[in-house]
DNA sequence: TTGAAAGCGTTACCAG
DNA sequence: CTGGTAACGCTTTCAA
């Protein structure tokens, strides 16, 4: 219809130089009136390239997307991708057994050009296939396996804030409520909190690794809160074990913050309207997505990211959870 | 390699019959041994089909997927959909302006077969654009726009499940915290409330519209607890409003349930887990997502689907939020 | 600056 | 039952 080849139409849509001004704007100004869209599917066959990144989480429980991390980094990632007109197919896994076929479902058929994936997921098989592939990936967290391409928030600094805020109420005997023990972040997260107990003179926290599960939560703080009397405060490592470590303390009528002083790794909307609020260390949610994204779109364009790992710092949301300590009644109920 | 036509290979992928036995087995063999997957780009460009769908949601709040249903929902129909080898490509809206762009960009360029939507994001231009494209999309909820293929909880029966239940409890002066009005399903849940309580000859309750903001939730509740106080049990129309209403308890003094009564429409995994439990209406969001999926999926096929609307009750599920009222009094604080 | 033509990896039709 | 051969709607050389 502008009366050129479909190269030239193909050179305007994509913006590649050498066509006349003139041309060009002819063509431009017809696909707008036409509404024309390239086809997606022909566009991937003929470049090679689909537009489209994977996005592969972690199970955590039956609705894999209500952890208090995931749903919210998910959406940045969305929003961050879709401002580059990168669309978002999404897997979310159940079963362990699942995790592989998920994971090889969106890799199938040269559907992405690369993924964003939560390091938790990482198994070698995955690390393999996506090799095999030569996939561009990142990775949501630091993985044993592999040290290139991911972005973390610096979990060893995010709970030396989050003890420093304990120890400078005036705690001095402190839990930690920490995730499974397998998870290399979980580690990270429990030796900042040491050292910062360490570095004051302080006896070593009490640790409990407990799995993502309320009602498991709910039975390792009270086990912390009946064994060990001198607890006046808990550093609940992973936000999706706040609402357990809550009910439990409301169940042996504790009163937070009077009784007993909580502080949560990751921060979630709700929490600013518990009562009392939650203090948190709040994960830099917005920045992860946005560097997670950057990362993995140099990667599919073949470049090489400026940074292979970013590692980004979290802050302190204080709100009402922690108070200075007062002995605690050992006398639950 | 198999020493066959291509013709013949793809009969085979595809599980077309006409291919004889033992052909069949010796290309399984070899795809199976050679690892091969067929091109996504190839298959959707020649088929006109590219087995995937699309995802398409309202904007709620700053972080879209941390409402109490959605991303239960999408949970449910990526699982489904994988079920059924078929991709899901999400899309969030952030701003409204965002909505038509985030529809648009996933329904260009033929990049999915069909789509489900969530009927709040569905103005006029949104509908043309879909039939305009033929593309089958079911919702998720009425649109008073279009009455065909979608999948609902049946709203009227819910807030009729949860005024039964208070009014069982000798309740007599309630309440509704209740979404924004423009919403349709806000109106059902309003009349199946109000249905219920005339029924039982009482008073119209009390109806507060309110966006699902924790912080205007808690001005409303407010509101409502100070200008009525008579008003000993408030039924929460939308989950996204509990916490708020819990806040503006608990900032006021009042205790749930012994000063006031609480149940929820929609239930989440946390609701289990606070002090006391919260007593909800919860929706079948597995039931909801399977059937949005096979709906969806049917019509991708070209087939007509068995029914065009799939309305689904929700049940309630008993926990600590309901007591029997008492003389509330009112002095906050 | 532009056009022509050769793929890209499938599916689908038509013979045989 | 199978092979050959056009599409499918683009991108990407290579010439002009």
């Amino acid at each position: 219809m502008a009366h050129v080849s479909k190269g030239t139409v193909s050179r305007v849509i994509n913006g590649i130089p050498g066509v006349g001004d003139d041309t060009r704007r002819r063509v431009m100004k017809l696909i707008e009136s036409l509404d024309f869209h390239p086809n997606a599917s022909a566009r991937g066959l003929a470049a090679r390239k689909t537009n489209t990144m994977g996005f592969v989480i972690p199970h955590t429980g039956k609705y894999t997307l209500t952890s208090t991390f995931w749903p919210m980094f998910l959406t940045v990632v969305t929003q961050e991708a879709a401002a580059r007109g990168i669309n978002v197919l999404l897997s979310t896994a159940r079963a362990e057994d699942d995790v592989d076929s998920a994971f090889r479902t969106i890799l199938r058929g040269r559907r992405i050009d690369g993924a964003i994936i939560g390091a938790e997921q990482f198994g070698d098989k995955q690390l393999a296939e996506l090799l095999l592939k030569s996939l561009p990936f990142v990775m949501m967290g630091r993985s044993a396996k592999i040290s290139s391409y991911y972005v973390d928030v610096d979990n060893a600094l995010g709970a030396r804030i989050a003890s420093e805020h304990l120890v400078a109420k005036g705690h001095s005997r402190i839990a930690i409520l920490a995730g499974p023990d397998w998870l290399p972040y979980v580690d990270d997260r429990i030796r900042g909190a040491r050292d910062v107990l360490r570095e004051h003179g302080l006896p070593d926290p009490v640790v409990v690794h407990c799995s993502y599960d309320t009602a498991e939560a709910v039975r390792c703080v009270q086990g912390i809160l009946l064994s060990r009397p001198a607890v006046s405060a808990i550093f609940v490592a992973a936000g999706d074990l706040v609402v357990g470590t809550l009910k439990a303390c409301a169940d042996m009528g504790l009163n937070v913050p009077h009784d007993i002083s909580v502080v949560s790794f990751d921060d979630h909307p709700f929490f600013a309207h518990l009562s009392p609020g939650i203090t948190a260390v709040a994960q830099p949610i917005e920045e992860l997505g946005a560097a997670a994204v950057q990362m993995l779109v140099e990667l599919m364009a073949g470049r090489e990211p400026e940074r292979r790992a970013m590692i980004i710092a979290p802050h302190l949301v204080e709100r009402g959870s922690c108070a200075a300590p007062r002995d605690r009644e050992n006398t639950p109920r």
